[in-house]
DNA sequence: CATTTCACCTGGTGGC
DNA sequence: TGCCACCAGGTGAAAT
């Protein structure tokens, strides 16, 4: 479900509720899929933790944790007031959405619907759940100083500048489409986002990227980050199920221009809107506004 | 090596 | 109502 908007809409809510809350016990259901550490080891090394912070990078959200309470503090005689703030995290919780993946914060009597595979319990009395019905999701624990710190396979979409952008497709011999979807080239963008973005920026799918020009890659680049940046803005895109941490749905469906439009006419042109697959994937596109 | 296809899962929708 | 084919926000492994 989520692509970097709804990553971000999910991690920034998350953040929210949760920062300088302590994980206390953890429950997981014991389906493999979704655990990249084992239950049993993830559940307990995330016991007691302190949350210092969610983030997203790329579509990833990540957990930076402090110690458990119950472990004695090394001094750390500096920091004086702020301690929580500043404190470096010694551990990351790392949590991949796949399609359909959620993470809620709720009530610990609220119910637990189906296929919920984690749940945390809060020491502000509630829980963080994560739900998710294909199991595409992944959870991962890692303790910093043992593994290394979680780094996104590929560029930042929001961050990337025109130089850069330009030299990662252009020496790349693939449809630009396949090109946005690979997550080492550019980390967040998925297929709303892609097509919505080739969209703006006035270029067909299946256009290889070596093909494209400097000045059309750099219509990509900013088209993909207004697009993106609006996404985020509107709390991303809710297309069937997708909610926010707080069960909320975002608003950016209302905004596509060609994901799911099928045969509707083009904002634009009024001429219909196309369907093609491409890299295994629903292609949507104006054949007029897209060269 | 780069690129493409497929398998991994469950659930919703629309046609017959 | 039931059955079935098809589609879905993602990714990594296998095939080409």
């Amino acid at each position: 479900m989520p692509e970097l908007p709804e990553v971000e809409t999910i991690a920034r809510g998350v953040h929210k509720r949760v920062r300088h809350d302590r994980f206390l016990q953890a429950w997981f259901c014991s389906l493999p899929q979704p655990f990249k550490t084992p239950t049993s080891k993830q559940a307990k090394a995330l016991a007691g933790r302190t949350i210092l912070a969610v983030h997203r990078t790329g579509k990833h959200i990540v957990f930076e944790l402090g110690p458990s309470e119950d472990v004695p503090r090394k001094l750390a005689p500096d920091a004086g007031q702020r301690a929580g703030d500043r404190q470096s995290p010694d551990a990351q919780w790392i949590v991949h959405l796949g399609m359909t993946g959620r993470l809620l914060v709720t009530d610990p009597d609220s119910p637990v619907v189906p296929h919920t595979h984690a749940r945390l319990e809060l020491a502000s009395g509630r829980e963080l759940r994560f739900v998710d019905p294909r199991r595409f999701g992944r959870l991962e624990f890692r303790e910093l100083g043992r593994d290394v710190a979680f780094v996104a396979p590929g560029a930042e979409p929001l961050t990337i500048g025109p130089m850069e952008f330009a030299a990662l497709f252009h020496r790349r011999h693939l449809p630009i489409k396949a090109a946005l979807l690979n997550q080492e080239l550019l980390s967040g963008v998925g297929n709303i986002y892609a097509d919505e973005g080739l969209f703006q920026a006035g270029i067909r799918p299946r256009r290889r990227t070596d093909r494209l020009t400097t000045t059309e890659l750099e219509r990509l680049r900013i088209a993909l980050q207004q697009v993106l940046n609006q996404a985020i803005r509107l709390g991303g895109s809710s297309v069937s199920d997708y909610v926010d941490a707080d069960g909320k749905r975002g608003f950016f469906q209302l905004e596509h221009c060609v994901y799911q439009r099928t045969g509707e006419p083009c904002r634009r042109c009024q001429t219909p809107i196309l369907r093609i697959e491409l890299a295994g994937r629903g292609t949507h596109y104006c054949p007029r506004c897209q060269r």
